[in-house]
DNA sequence: AATTTAGTTGAACGATCGTATAACAAGAGA
DNA sequence: TCTCTTGTTATACGATCGTTCAACTAAATT
């Protein structure tokens, strides 16, 4: 066949790593539209602009791709704090909780269906028991040490459980109904937990 | 065909309640299991020991069907209270939602598949802002009622609200790692939670 | 015992699912 | 410019999805 004069090439190719988070993120843009439903290869291939054979080219399976969009959506939960400070970093953990960027309908949708795998899919669980502890650790680390220059006794291990408790479900009723619901006021019902701990940032 | 002797009836009649209730045990039991995956006519109706075209004469569809399993999971968030003290209402609301027949893995599951659809589903998402308004106003009436007794400041509202994210973010990670939970501990973390806005039990 | 009612079955439908694979082409290196 | 690597497409496959519907029969009624 004889090439078209000034045709569009037909596609744009990518590395590998670019492309692979090109489809976490499509995947995390449907699971946010439609949950786990709508976390089908050709939802994914379709946001992500590419066919639908491509998403079995970068990642093993279906499943696959949702372990990595999980390790993706979790990343900054256990990297380092920001601030040495240990109430500082606790201030951290509790705005970047419920800042815009990630305090969001469509977001929130996606953990949720995250969730909702985590609790049936088996190498999913796995790696959420792993980042869950580390996560939890640096809560009760930050709080044992407050509690250390304080002199106060503290289960840093029971109150870093119950505010991880508190600021998820606070996401859960975000996400089921938003109205009257004000990011400001979340930090500070987080806040004033944390003081009824004699816990006072 | 001669008719087999002492074959076993092919099967048994329920009347339509019966075996409307029958089907809606099975799609819970398959949402434990499973997961909203899970949540199949194939895997219901099997698990129903049902054939499977039964379920499209009890529901009108499968939407329909999970509807009806929404609002029996929830019909006892709006109950009438067993008591007509203030305080002992926030008890019932504690103690049903730690007891070992709810607060169980597959019914945690079952529930975290819910939400999940209810972020989606746009008729289940109307149907859930009504029992959860529901269930908030009982919370936030009893709590105006003792801070009424106690002639002390309270924003029951707010307080109701901080309460249901509790328990649902406390059911959320006993979900997803129930190991080092014990629901003693849970509900001591919701009774101290109330205390510290000056509510006592 | 005959009739009616209504609960139940099982096959069939088109649509969509996840995956495998052969053909193709964009872009880097020679 | 040519070759080679590898990112990408498009098709095909069997399995399973939700739903429809005609046939069947258990059980109540007459």
């Amino acid at each position: 066949m004889i090439k078209e004069i000034g045709k569009a090439t037909a596609y744009r190719r990518k590395s590998a790593p670019q492309r692979r988070q090109d489809l976490i993120k499509a995947g995390i843009t449907c699971l946010g539209k439609g949950g786990i439903s709508a976390f089908t290869i050709d939802q994914i291939c379709k946001q992500a602009g590419v066919s639908r054979g491509l998403i079995n080219h970068h990642f093993k399976t279906k499943e696959d791709l949702l372990t990595c969009i999980y390790a993706d959506m979790t990343d900054h939960l256990v990297q380092d704090f920001n601030s040495d400070e240990a109430q500082q970093q606790l201030a951290e953990i509790i705005e970047t909780s419920f800042d815009e960027q990630s305090f969001n309908p469509s977001n929130l949708r996606a953990w949720l269906s995250i969730w909702g795998e985590v609790a049936t899919n088996e190498v999913l669980n796995s790696l959420h028991q792993s980042r869950y502890s580390k996560y939890k650790a640096r809560i009760a680390n930050a709080l044992t040490s407050i509690a250390k220059t304080d002199k106060t006794e503290l289960d840093a291990d029971s109150v870093a459980r119950q505010l991880i408790a508190l600021i998820d479900g606070l996401w859960l009723e975000y996400c089921l109904h938003s109205a009257g619901f004000s990011l400001a006021a979340a930090r500070a019902d987080c806040y004033r937990f944390l003081q009824s701990h004699g816990v006072s940032i």
